[in-house]
DNA sequence: TTCTTTTGTAACATTGTTGTAACCTGTTTC
DNA sequence: GAAACAGGTTACAACAATGTTACAAAAGAA
């Protein structure tokens, strides 16, 4: 490791504990890193139905977890007087900005989950 | 995003569910982050009485976080017979080849930590 | 002899989280 | 009129996770 990336490090491991620990917080509840792996996966606004369905979950935890996301500014939800009606969701610029440290978490997963079947 | 991304995307987002989703389970428990975020931190082996400081959790939650870390050979242990007993964890090779994508997603939570001071 | 230290484990009560089932809106189709 | 659709909400029972307390082991200090 570089000097700048330690020096880096270690001023990163010493700030702000509790903002910090919310975010880790919510990133650990359930099912959150798989919504945002499933928005991830597509730039497209997408509704709550299809991602219900891509996480595998019951429309509570997911309305849950999209409140939750929702609250924190990483989703926007945008609402469509149709009949039925429609739900739209998509990753704020803040997510956005998340997405390339996710997808490189998720290779690791995925190489990890090669390497172990 | 170029081609050659969204192709890698799009396979990633297709292929085994089961083994990512129990790795993203592992990575989702209480703490999981914390302690991986710690011990990112200072690249020497780490004790457990430091690590528990440090993340601020109860020794039988550490305790369990480190042995499902270790049982995923993410961590290392290894015991000295002093008196008291010492106990040091190593990130794993496995662990370290995930550094990078913690090191940005950290960065970007203390980025969010910082603007909602 | 008793206290102290580190690194845990076991049992247990409390707390937190989840899914299920029921229900709601509002319009269109049978 | 009744059913069906999407996108939820609510209440509640079942389950999972957490912290607290007590305990252990082994040796050196007071």
């Amino acid at each position: 490791m570089s000097q700048a990336q330690s020096q880096r490090m270690a001023s990163m491991c010493d700030s702000a504990r509790g903002h910090v620990d919310d975010l880790l917080v919510l990133l650990s509840k359930s099912k959150m890193l798989s919504i945002l792996y499933v928005m991830n996966c597509d730039p497209d606004p997408m509704r709550f139905s299809e991602i219900k369905k891509r996480v595998d979950s019951s429309s509570t935890t997911v309305a849950r977890r999209l409140g939750e996301l929702e609250a924190h500014g990483l989703v926007t939800r945008t609402a469509y007087a149709t009949v039925p009606a429609t739900v739209e969701y998509t990753l704020t610029r803040d997510a956005i900005a998340l997405q390339p440290s996710l997808e490189s978490m998720f290779e690791w997963v995925l190489n990890r989950a090669d390497s172990s079947l």
